[in-house]
RNA sequence: UCCCCAAUAGCUCAGUCGGUAGAGCAGGUGACUGUUAAUCACCUUGUCCCUGGUUCGAGUCCGGGUUGGGGAGCCA
């Protein structure tokens, strides 16, 4: 019978037979008897198995290599040595897939730069397995919220034909010739594409979220995103999952209670359901990151307008490389100063100025502001950006002119507008951030599987 | 895309004033009946990123490139 390691030591009973396989992760030799720890991915600390010289292959056994797939038969017993409480004394272990000296994931210290160009491998690596472990359970605890919450979950497309956030950032979807693509006027042909028109993965699936906010009043999309720009930072990555819930009959003082409850949400889970890794990310990855969590899990989350931010900060003293000025966006050292000398704690910043600002939001009675938000918190600045969309036809529209985009593409957005419209609200969190959030992992690119980033597309 | 930094053994790194490369880990052999990424002793391991230059001589200095990292912009 197949069982897990983490499941044999939940409701293993000592004395009992027991059998498991894994990956062999060190083996310590002394005389007559060999101490080998095996994981099998199930938790982060394996268990540690005793072989003893009676074994018919104890001289093999005692040679295996870290990275070696082994099954193990034996009994589970306490543990006569500090360490573990309970350890498997073997009766037999076979060798299911050698692994030898050439094996790249020694039982050493390596640098996160050396595990990115072994991905395949780094996964069987301590901290990746506790990183993919929390990343797991953390998609299940966003569905887990949402789902308390009634709200649906929608899967919006991730072929899009709509170009309407700042062209030069989709990936290009196309089965036309690149070398010899069909022209028209000296530029290629897409009536003649595979959809019959331009199309791209897509950037955000808000818009489409939105049409089914107005039929079930309350929904969330989580799923992959894309963006073809060419950023080369901790923080950015080429493919990545992200979470926008969306409510009807909502404002932006209920968006922001949303996307508080939810934080606080996963934080608490976090720290409840996977208690053995987040140790372990609290010892090896960033001190006192537990401290930190439990901090903003009972946090008042603080709430301040755009053009308070803007005084405190010029009031502050502090110097910083940018300007600080009504109407110019807040640079990440404005946000970091704020969420962490100001206020000290997560905080949102609402009714952003509407030149800086995406058309769909909805346009404040002061006729120069827009009712966004982004939610701020220490160590990373922004995690969420949200606001309440506007529902107003009229308002839409003059609005979409005045920045220069083409209505007719989004006539089935317009629509929504024009019959049975209705106030809504909602944000996008990016999930890979979520995870380096509470994880204290600081490189995008180590908390994908697999990243996808400018110049890199292996595995 | 811009600014800064780095690249030396399988991995992590040191390398002085420019004089021809060495530690730890991994690996090998041995020791030890309870280890905790065991410990102890001995042994093995090199395209010093590539390219051009300066020099009697370059891992070291200079130019160009590649790759990686940090920061910024864009954002989630």
């Amino acid at each position: 019978m197949r069982k897990s390691i983490c499941n044999l030591l939940i409701d293993g009973t000592t004395g009992e037979g027991c059998r498991f396989s894994g990956w062999v992760r060190s083996v310590r030799l002394s005389k007559g008897i060999a101490f080998i720890t095996v994981n099998d991915g199930s938790n982060l600390g394996g268990i540690q198995i005793v072989a003893e010289q009676g074994l018919p292959n104890f001289e093999e056994v005692s040679r295996l290599g870290t990275g070696s797939a082994v099954q193990v038969s034996g009994v589970l017993v306490e543990s006569p040595a500090a360490g573990q409480d309970r350890e498997v004394r073997a009766e037999a272990i076979s060798i299911i897939g050698p692994s030898d000296e050439t094996y790249p994931l020694q039982k050493k210290r390596h640098t996160f730069e050396y595990l990115r160009s072994i991905a395949h491998l780094r996964p069987r690596s301590n901290t990746f397995g506790a990183v993919f472990r929390l990343r797991s359970r953390l998609a299940q605890a966003v569905h887990q919220f949402f789902s308390e919450r009634k709200f649906l979950y929608v899967q919006t497309p991730i072929i899009t034909s709509s170009d309407c956030e700042g062209a030069g950032e989709l990936f290009r979807v196309t089965t036309l010739d690149a070398a010899t693509p069909p022209l028209v006027d000296g530029s290629p042909d897409f009536s003649q594409d595979f959809f019959g028109q331009r199309t791209g993965l897509t950037v955000s699936g808000q818009l489409e979220g939105e049409l089914f906010a107005l039929a079930f009043s309350d929904i969330y999309t989580f799923g992959p995103t894309f963006r073809a720009e060419n950023s080369n930072t901790a923080r950015h990555a080429s493919e990545f999952w992200m979470i926008e819930p969306e409510m009807a009959f909502a404002d932006l003082a209920d968006d922001a209670a949303l996307a508080e409850d939810f934080v606080k949400y996963l934080c608490r889970f976090a720290l409840e359901e996977c208690a053995e890794d987040m140790s372990f990310f609290d010892k090896h990855i960033e001190k006192g990151l537990l401290e930190r969590i439990r901090k903003i899990a009972e946090a008042d989350f603080a709430r301040l307008d755009y053009g308070e931010a803007i005084q405190r900060l010029q009031s502050s003293g502090a110097s910083f490389n940018y300007p600080v000025e009504w109407g110019l966006d807040l640079q990440t050292e404005h946000e970091r100063y704020i969420t962490e000398q100001l206020i000290g704690g997560p905080a949102f910043i609402l009714n952003y100025p509407r030149d800086i600002k995406a058309f769909y939001m909805r346009q404040n009675d002061d006729g120069r502001t827009v009712a966004a938000m982004d939610l701020l918190v220490p160590k990373v600045g922004e995690i969420i950006g949200g606001s309440q969309r506007e529902e107003r036809l009229d308002r839409l529209t003059d609005r979409m002119t005045q920045m220069g985009i083409a209505q007719e593409p989004l006539w089935w957005y317009l629509d929504s507008r024009r019959w049975g419209s209705c106030p809504h609200a909602g944000f996008g969190l990016g999930f890979e951030r979520l995870v380096m959030y509470l994880s204290g992992m600081e490189n995008i690119r180590d908390v994908i599987p697999f990243p996808r980033t400018p110049r890199h597309a292996e595995f």
